[in-house]
DNA sequence: TACAATACCATGTTATTCCATAAGGGTAAC
DNA sequence: GTTACCCTTATGGAATAACATGGTATTGTA
């Protein structure tokens, strides 16, 4: 089963940690007890992938001319690498958000947790209807 | 047999438990014991098909875009990958329909498989024959 | 020492697996 | 042509395992 997919709903205690959904542990690579997160460029939200996939954004970055230039360039796939965390899977599957990222993700005791096949999103579930409720409802 | 074709109905048990169609299983890819459902975009139906249908759906989805663009575009792959979710064939040739999915379909103890080729799509029995009753009595 | 972060344990609920049965179709033997 | 048998399928129930979640202990650190 190798695409984040559905949605879940999981519980936020007092410290933060949270539930990683059973089936988005199961799309992990072999062994890799981590996900990665990403306070969103776009919107209120978390990206969370795997660490291979973090691998490949990096590629997409010309160190040359990051040593080379005046000023690190600004481009996207910098921008993910700075603003991206390692978080560590505990050996109960969960996971403790950091307190900047819940905060720009609006999440307090409840995380909705959206699977895009190669990468998943982290909502608050009212951010979280919001955003979806633009279109339709669900 | 590569289609998924003709109508069956089968019983629902309280766990949301059904039998998939054994011409249906047999359609599917060699060793894939499971099916990806979907909530319909369209109407009170499940959407139906196997895991390699929603590979080819991911791969439209650049997930890379998706973190970088300005707001995060619901294009129709990335719905589709939301509201989908892989189920489990067990030994008996079962899966277990999630609750919301049922209830997107109206589905309580009767659940309509239909076969439309390269897809299938699950209906209670009700609103299968309203739907089809639109067009002509089968 | 006090605090925060991490690892460990315990429990109720939900989901999955296993077993048993009944009905139907097809095949082979008579 | 009919009967007996086997195998697949669909279905129900019960035992088992997994999951999500709350709490406590332990470690590290300021």
């Amino acid at each position: 089963m190798p695409l984040f997919t559905s949605t879940y709903t999981n519980r936020v205690d007092k410290k933060g940690r949270v539930s990683v959904p059973a089936s988005f542990r199961a799309t992990l690579p072999e062994g890799d007890q981590t996900i990665t997160v990403l306070r969103s460029l776009n919107g209120a939200a978390i990206e969370g992938f795997d660490a291979g996939y973090l691998q490949d954004i990096s590629e997409k970055v010309d160190n040359f001319d990051l040593l080379t230039s005046a000023l690190p360039k600004q481009n996207p796939a910098m921008k993910i690498l700075r603003k991206s965390a390692p978080l560590n899977i505990d050996s109960d599957g969960r996971v403790v958000l950091p307190q900047d990222y819940m905060a720009h993700a609006g999440i307090t005791d409840r995380a909705v947790f959206v699977g895009l096949g190669r990468t998943f999103q982290i909502w608050s579930p009212e951010e979280h209807d919001r955003a979806m409720g633009e279109e339709e409802e669900d």
